[in-house]
DNA sequence: GGTGCCATGTAATAAGTTACATGATTCG
DNA sequence: CGAATCATGTAACTTATTACATGGCACC
C-alpha cells in the first residue's frame, strides 16, 4: 500500500548529505532525474510530508528563507527497510517506445524516419551521461558517487543498446507493409 | 499540453481492430503493458473520454453488457499526429533503479543481494518476453504484429543488458563502502 | 447447479504536472 | 544598479492506483 518513491528519493538524498528543497531539485535535475524525475512542487511537498512523519527535521536555516533538512533515525530506518524489504515496483511507462507498436498506422518512410530519430536520440543522450560522469569529481569516493556511478553505468549501456535496436529496428521496415500497404505482393 | 500517451495507446490498439475494454486490458496485460501499463478503471474512463471527442465510437454490443468501440477517420487522423508530430516525453521512473542510488545505506553483502536479485529478476523477464514471442501465431504478418515484435526484441536485448549489468555491478560492491564503513583503511 | 471467465463500471485517494506568485542576495 | 541565481511555496488540474460493487453467460 506503500510504495511512494519520490518520497524515498528525498530521504535518501538526504541520508546522503543534508540539503535544502532548492538544493535536492538540483540533484534531481543533474543526476537522480535519469531514473526518477520530480517537480519543484514535488519536492517541496514531500518534505513538509517527511517532517510530518518524522523522517526528517529541519537543521538549518540560511538566508532567503533557506531551509536545510536532515534524516532523523525514524528516516534512515525507514530508508533502509524500503532498500531490502519492499519489493520494487515494476509499472513501466516508456513513451517513445509505445509509439514503435502503432508505427503500421505511418507510411513506412515516416515509421523508418521515428525509428531512426529514436536512434539519434540515444546516442546524444548517451553522450550527455558521458559527459556526467567526465564532470564528477575524481576523488570523492563516497558510497553516494560510488553507487550513482554504478547506476550512470546502467545509463550508458542503455542507450548504447538503445541506439543500436532502434538503428536495426528501421532497418526491418523495409519489409513491414502499412494498414494502408503499396500494391504489391510477395 | 496535450500528451497522455493512455489515450493514444487504447485509441492504437482500437485502430488495429475494435475491441472491448476487456479485450484491451487483456492486450495491455499480455504485450502492450511491459511499455505502457493500464489499470482497468483508467482504460474504462479513457472509452468514455475518446467517445466524447468523437475519437473513436461504440459500433456494436454483445452480450453482458458488452461494447465494442471502433475508431473514427478523426481518430486515426490523431493517432498519425501524435505518431509523426508530438515529441515523445523522456520522463522516466524506474524504481528499482533508483535504489542503487542509496545502496550504500545498506551493509555490502545487502547491497550486493539486492542487485544479484535484480540480475535474476532481468533473467525471469526475459524468459517471460521469449515466451511470449514463441506464443505469437507465426501466420500473422500484420503490421501491428509486426511492429509489436520489434518492440519485443527491445525487451529481450534491454533485459539481456540488465541482467548483465546487474551481475557486474554486484561485483563492484566489494569495493564499495558503506556510509558506515568497515574498520579497514586503504 | 456450480465454477470460471466475461463484462462493466464508480468512489476515494494518491501522485504528478503546470501555471501562478513572490521576493532576497550576491556578484560584477 | 542590474542580472543571475537562490529560495520557497500554493492552486488548479490531470493521471494513476486501489478498493468496492455488480451481475451475465457458457460449459461441464
Amino acid at each position: 500500500v506503500d510504495v511512494m518513491s519520490l518520497r524515498h528519493a528525498v530521504l535518501g538524498l538526504l541520508a546522503d548529505q543534508p540539503a535544502s528543497g532548492y538544493d535536492l531539485m538540483k540533484r534531481f535535475d543533474r543526476s537522480l532525474g535519469h531514473v526518477w524525475s520530480a517537480t519543484r512542487s514535488q519536492v517541496y511537498g514531500e518534505l513538509a510530508k517527511l517532517t510530518a512523519n518524522g523522517w526528517i527535521i529541519a537543521s538549518a536555516e540560511g538566508p532567503r528563507g533557506r531551509t536545510e533538512y536532515s534524516v532523523t533515525d525514524a528516516g534512515r530506518a525507514e530508508l533502509r527497510h524500503w532498500l531490502a524489504e519492499v519489493e520494487p515496483s515494476r509499472t513501466v511507462r516508456d513513451d517513445a517506445l509505445l509509439r514503435v507498436f502503432f508505427l503500421g498506422q505511418l507510411p513506412p518512410d515516416q515509421a523508418r524516419r521515428y525509428l531512426m530519430d529514436y536512434a539519434a536520440s540515444g546516442e546524444a543522450r548517451g553522450r550527455a551521461l558521458a559527459a556526467v560522469r567526465d564532470e564528477a569529481p575524481p576523488q570523492d569516493r563516497s558510497p553516494f558517487v560510488h553507487y550513482a556511478l554504478l547506476a550512470l553505468e546502467r545509463g550508458l549501456r542503455l542507450e548504447k543498446m538503445t541506439t543500436e535496436w532502434a538503428t536495426w529496428a528501421a532497418a526491418q521496415v523495409d519489409t513491414a507493409g502499412t494498414d494502408d500497404p503499396p500494391a504489391t505482393h510477395e
